[in-house]
DNA sequence: CCCTTTCTGTCAATCTTTTAACACTATCAT
DNA sequence: ATGATAGTGTTAAAAGATTGACAGAAAGGG
């Protein structure tokens, strides 16, 4: 009965570029595009551009290509963004802090409601006009304002046993920012972001394109 | 002449998650351990951890399994983990703050020894006793310093034009944190972070999951 | 010292992802 | 209108990644 799902995770970790070069035209008043075109400007494949949008039904038109606007409203649509998503920063540290003061998540509907701490120097404060509140009073708050999504910005030490708390409170998604990995029951999402690992690979990259490099052709 | 080179990203983006799990053994007193029990406690298969490591080598045993420091060593290395890299900061806004307290990248050989910025306010300012510059000495301090990676967390209408005159300056990568892709010449290795991305993934993980929740199997 | 068990390295099979090819449709200039 | 061009959706082929299977080496107990 269930209609053709299962979209691979490949092809919906690419969706977010998609949508960033699609606003980038946008803000170029550039309304209507080609996947060879795009393929260029993104350095992939026009192919690779079809097939992924095909998963999601046909956006563009033979001799025209896609219309920007519209492709970058779906693609919106197929990531969630047209829906509000409520969310709480836990951990008031100087992760927490940066990401609360990023302006961009509200544009895609990622709307901050509170932040969290135990240290009581930072209760009260507020960041971007939102207040940091004491971590003992977010059963309630969670469960109250409905939350969507917790950002986990705190000690590793804790993580486990408040993702856990979160889960059973009724939270649907958690962006989670420290060196460990959750797992959850399926009904709660988990993003692991592990900053570290980015650095790590890098560091590889260096050494490879040291050893490389005076290869011969 | 050239030795069977050519591992695939896939494997070397794992390789930081081995290397974790082989440090929490390493703090939990456990030396030695089989591809089966590390599969189970990591969630993947154990064909693919001795897989991904036999890329490098053997290092295990038969009846016996790795052992864990050794492996932990032998995976730094080939992260690159046991030279020291010099690290900047390029904007001292929340994010570079933020990443400048980080504790653990030190631990990995990563060294910050500079951060730089053009507000006024910032400059002088010391983080973890790592002082903010100004901007304008940048080209100095990474040449006679010889820095090795830049991380830039500045805003996006400056990156690439930053990008490149660290790329002239001699840099060998950049960890960039803001939402533009970088193209730079090959002996410039580049890690973009793109924190948006994950969230916008979260936000899809979440729909789909609220979709397929009361499905039949 | 020998037998049983454990557990690797590796080869082969399967599954997934990416790229290429092309039939066919809309556009656009004349 | 019509022919040439542009450009999609889709199918098929190729490339890449993951999993399974197993021969045989080392470990460990009696």
């Amino acid at each position: 009965m269930s209609e053709e799902r299962k979209i691979s995770m490949a092809v919906i970790r690419r969706l977010p570029r998609y949508y960033r070069y699609l606003g980038e035209l946008i803000d170029n008043d550039i309304s209507r595009i080609s996947s060879r075109e795009l393929s260029e400007r993104m350095k992939v494949t026009a192919s690779q551009i079809r097939q992924d949008l095909n998963n999601f039904g046909g956006f563009g038109q033979q001799g025209y290509g896609y219309n920007v606007e519209y492709l970058h409203a779906e693609i919106g649509k197929i990531l969630g963004l047209d829906k509000t998503h409520k969310m709480i920063i836990v951990g008031a540290g100087n992760l927490g802090q940066a990401l609360a003061n990023y302006q961009s998540f509200e544009k895609r509907g990622f709307k901050l409601i509170g932040i969290f701490d135990v240290n009581p120097r930072l209760i009260g404060m507020t960041i971007r006009g939102i207040e940091v509140y004491d971590i003992d009073v977010m059963e309630k708050f969670v469960k109250e304002q409905e939350v969507d999504i917790a950002m986990l910005t705190m000690p590793k030490e804790n993580v486990r046993e408040t993702a856990n708390n979160l889960a059973e409170w009724g939270i649907k998604g958690l962006w989670n920012f420290s060196p460990v990995d959750l797992y959850l029951p399926k009904h709660v999402q988990v993003e692991n972001v592990h900053l570290s690992h980015g650095l790590m690979t890098l560091a590889y990259k260096i050494k490879d394109q040291s050893l490389t490099e005076n290869e011969e052709d």
